[in-house]
DNA sequence: GTCTATAGCCCGATAGAC
DNA sequence: GTCTATCGGGCTATAGAC
């Protein structure tokens, strides 16, 4: 069972690198040190591999979806944007490669609306917190449009800065800086205190993926 | 002289749909109602096909950076919004599918960086603009990230859609949608009346892109 | 479970007639 | 300029020995 969990560990970590389409089975292969002929037995096809891989993507959502909330709306806020970064590096070619004709896994592109839908619901929701302790001043019924913006921006983050030719590798900055940007958004109506306090936390998201 | 140009046409449209990697030559021919060798008469490989839409997106984009602005801020602003958005669906795979390995022409590659640069600086200046204007109250040193925040939101919002499982064909509403998010950005720092001037300019956006 | 060898397919590209 | 015919190569997947 061991050789079937490092092709899926070797597979995640090219097709976030390079893309699906751009990973071939040699390359896999000679990636986990395998000859191409074994990858055969433990995934009947690529596809196969791809689909195994998506299994993990869902749990890990449905794991992020299900987070409950511990009733600090600011730590939990906080909580919330150091998983969600977290599940953008590690399931990236999935965010990144979404588009691209017929790369994806049937399960992906048939829950993608509603993992989207229900991420803005959760998102929604601490920032409600936000604003019901007092800490956040902003108009409730426009509370979905900073949430969707939100996750826009946050979601987008590796590949702005990919585009802009800066590398996004975990400890480059990358993530901390659409942190601090995503604030824009709304820190001008947060109090000082808890603007203060958030701008603290956000600088231990980053170290705290480091060292996960 | 027009077989060549109708070669264009079509692989940008068929690009758009569904991918560069994704168009095969055969289908590209097909498509184009002539055999798959006089493809290769006109072009001498694939990739120079992709290198000759490159430059045609180069010159809507350096053509878009020099506009030029007319004095009226706001008018100024929703003129640059029109103009981005056009760029941003008739070029679609170049924003889409940048990330994909192998698929970029080296000019695209090399100049985006650059390019995105440019047009944050672009934006900003129009922001400054309606700043000056006394349209809008913001602090100047963070209407870069604004900016920033602004370009991202407006650049994914077609792929946005089309995650959500939205048609984002032309006149689907989409673009409309991503406009009048986009202002939740910064609405709340407008004055009531250039609030009300802008809500009425971007519901014109989209009728002018259809008429066009 | 892992290997070697190879089948089968599709794609981008070439050659050359018209 | 446009066509038909075909090649070479790379990729996914299979067959079968060990």
């Amino acid at each position: 069972m061991r050789t079937r969990d490092r092709i899926l560990e070797t597979a995640l970590r090219l097709f976030n690198e390079q893309g699906y389409g751009a990973v071939t089975t040699a390359a896999l292969a000679a990636e986990c040190g395998i000859a191409e002929g074994n990858l055969w037995y433990h995934f009947k096809t690529k596809h196969a591999l791809l689909e195994a891989l998506s299994e993990r993507f869902a749990a890990m959502l449905e794991a992020r979806l299900a987070m409950p909330a511990s009733g600090d709306a600011l730590e939990d806020y906080v909580q919330l944007l150091a998983v969600a970064m977290h599940e953008f590096r590690s399931f990236r070619f999935f965010f990144r490669d979404q588009p691209t004709y017929g790369e994806h896994s049937e399960l992906v592109r048939a829950r993608a609306p509603q993992w989207l839908e229900r991420s803005f619901d959760q998102l929604e929701a601490r920032l409600v917190a936000l604003a019901d302790s007092g800490l956040l001043d902003w108009p409730r019924e426009r509370l979905r449009d900073l949430a969707i913006n939100a996750t826009i921006i946050l979601r987008y983050g590796l590949e702005h800065y990919r585009e802009l030719g800066v590398p996004t590798e975990a400890g480059s900055g990358t993530v901390r800086r659409t942190l601090e940007r995503h604030l824009t958004l709304f820190e001008h109506r947060l109090t000082p205190a808890a603007a203060a306090r958030l701008h603290g936390a956000l600088a231990e998201i980053e170290s705290a993926a480091l060292a996960a």
